[in-house]
DNA sequence: GCCGTTTTCGGCCCGACTGTTTTCAGTCG
């Protein structure tokens, strides 16, 4: 197995720390970091992108980096990368994994403690904290003493959790703290930002903004940490503070007054990376940003701050079109927005149907069924202004079905399609399984019985990448093929994408006029939006399906919508978003 | 060590919070 960008940039990252506390240039470390932050946020895999030859073209890595990875990829023994983590004690890396603890901090500890074995890192700077060795070190105190212990303790907690919550948790959670915190009479707006507002796949920590007066802002926080789900408040200030809640999961709130409201926002939607390129994109014009505003860097004047009410004005002001959260995400739209080139993303009134329902009319089917009939299903489509759905339960098990069987059950379900009374347009489809050769898991002889079919991988998910793209191709060469289901099947924080060779399979999926699925399904959200973006430039064509198996479920389009609009898709690289009158035609019905 | 619509040299994002200090260093987002 070749190594993963999250490895990679792990080693990055570490050589990153190595030189600092080496006390190597300042600039030379920040290059180290941001190599690390390119390669874990990169669309493709690195190990890929060398192989290829083009690890220089990647933005952040030089001459030098190129070289060094080179050196790591070619397994040189005592490769440059290798060389320079272990000037370093392996403990310090480990030990930094606990929040609060930097470089310096890890490094004192385990020097000064002669900590050294790795396994056992947080263990034994426990136990010294115990015998209050940590308080007694220069530049350390009581106080950080029991600092220590407690991110200990949180790290090691987190650990055995889910990391990250899924959008639609985060979602509740933070309204349910924004009704809380509207309780409070000097509130004013209050907004959800950071990765929530981006809509990201999966939220680590809940982030808030309240419009309050500044001498408010003392009450505002005290209301805050006040939440009664509280377990514990790990910091707060005159404007700021963060609450742990009963899961474990980190809360943020920061207050600030309306007429700074636009540059906060920006500030602290982020991302990160979105906000590094916008100030390096200011400091060219001689502007500073902050949360507070954009400062005029002129040296000869008077320090003038620009205040921004909202963030269309905050952009503006700086010859930027508004940027959508949910691809201010650090890649290039800071230029695209400076040209003026930033596309309208598709939006959820855009969604005209709807491919990927499971019902519950019993087609005997291999996996789980829906819970709700056609009726309950079309009434719903109506409500959400659809013109089409596709019912698309599970394939008939084979093994429990002689050919004939199946192709009686699919008649079955297209007879019960026909006696429905509904302005919407209910099309006959299955959702079939690619079995381990390629095969679909259905008699070729059915498919004249369906509108269409959509193919997705549900068992042997790890396969050599060669094989596993042999298998995709295969399937998709069946022509009743329309829409190629969740396609990496990766689920978030449980399973890992498969491995295949995604540009064959683009190519061959645009010149067969098949739609790449975006399931949106909480746990999937798959395609993941960074290879969204790669099918769009490609020219690909998608669909967003809720995947839905129960009535409710179909409202889940939202966070597919979401997902395609973090892939920069436009209303027409969708397919759903297209008349009825279109949809046939692609269908060949 | 990286990068280029004022640059192949000379820059490199900004501020808050905390603890240990008495003006700052470390860490975070």
């Amino acid at each position: 197995m070749h190594p993963t960008n999250k490895e990679i940039a792990h080693i990055l990252r570490s050589v990153a720390t190595a030189y600092e506390l080496t006390g190597a240039n300042r600039f030379r470390i920040i290059a180290y970091q941001n190599a690390s932050d390119t390669v874990e946020h990169l669309t493709q895999e690195i190990f890929d992108i060398w192989q290829s030859g083009n690890l220089g073209r990647v933005d952040g890595i030089g001459p030098n980096i190129s070289q060094h990875l080179d050196e790591y990829f070619k397994k040189t023994k005592g490769s440059y990368l290798e060389k320079q983590m272990t000037k370093i004690p392996a403990t310090v890396y480990e030990l930094m994994k606990a929040p609060g603890i930097g470089p310096k901090k890890a490094f004192k500890i385990v020097k000064e403690l002669e900590i050294i074995h790795v396994s056992t890192v947080f263990k034994d700077v426990k136990k010294a904290a115990k015998k209050n060795k940590i308080a007694q070190l220069e530049g350390f105190g009581e106080k950080s003493q029991e600092d220590i212990v407690k991110a200990i303790d949180i790290y090691l907690n987190r650990q055995q959790k889910e990391e990250r919550m899924l959008l639609p948790i985060a979602y509740s959670l933070s309204q349910k703290i924004i009704e809380y915190m509207k309780k409070n009479t000097y509130v004013g707006k209050i907004e959800v930002l950071g990765s929530l507002r981006r809509m990201v796949a999966t939220i680590g920590d809940i982030d808030l903004a309240v419009v309050g007066k500044p001498y408010h802002s003392k009450d505002i926080i005290e209301h805050f940490i006040s939440y009664p789900d509280t377990i514990s408040v790990e910091g707060k200030g005159n404007t700021k503070a963060t609450i742990i809640l009963s899961g474990g999961k980190h809360a943020d709130l920061r207050v600030i007054d309306k007429e700074r409201f636009g540059s906060m926002l920006q500030y602290f939607t982020g991302s990160k990376a979105h906000n590094i390129k916008m100030r390096e994109y200011a400091l060219k014009n001689d502007y500073s940003l902050s949360e507070y505003g954009i400062k005029e860097k002129k040296k000869s004047k008077r320090e003038r701050i620009h205040s921004f009410q909202s963030e269309e004005a905050f952009y503006t002001f700086l010859g930027l079109q508004w940027i959508p959260p949910e691809i201010r995400e650090g890649t290039d739209e800071v230029e695209r927005a400076q040209k003026g080139t930033i596309p309208r993303l598709v939006e959820p009134k855009d969604i005209k149907g709807d491919f990927h329902i499971h019902s519950s009319f019993n087609i005997e089917p291999s996996h789980d069924r829906g819970s709700d009939d056609f009726r309950k299903l079309t009434k719903k489509a109506e409500d959400l202004k659809y013109s089409y759905i596709a019912f698309s339960e599970h394939n008939p098990s084979q093994s429990n079905h002689k050919e004939q069987d199946i192709i009686n059950l699919i008649k079955k379900k297209q007879e019960a399609i026909k006696q429905l009374k509904t302005s919407v347009t209910c099309f006959n489809s299955l959702e079939v399984d690619i079995l381990p050769d390629g095969s679909l898991a259905l008699p070729d002889a059915a498919l004249k019985y369906l509108d269409f079919i959509i193919i997705s991988i549900h068992s042997v998910f790890r396969m050599n990448k060669n094989d596993m793209t042999k298998r995709i191709l295969k399937a998709l060469s069946c022509p009743k093929v329309k829409v190629l289901g969740h396609p990496t099947g990766r689920l978030l924080s449980k399973r890992e994408e498969i491995e295949a060779d995604w540009t064959m399979i683009f190519t061959e999926s645009k010149k067969r006029n098949i739609a790449l699925a975006i399931d949106a399904w909480p746990d999937r959200l798959d395609l993941p939006d960074s290879m969204v973006r790669l099918a769009v430039d490609k020219g690909n064509l998608l669909a967003i399906d809720s995947d839905a198996h129960a009535v409710d479920q179909m409202e889940n389009m939202l966070y597919g919508v979401s997902v395609a609009r973090r892939g920069w898709a436009k209303k027409h690289d969708i397919i759903n978003t297209n008349s009825l009158k279109n949809i046939q035609k692609w269908l060949n019905l």
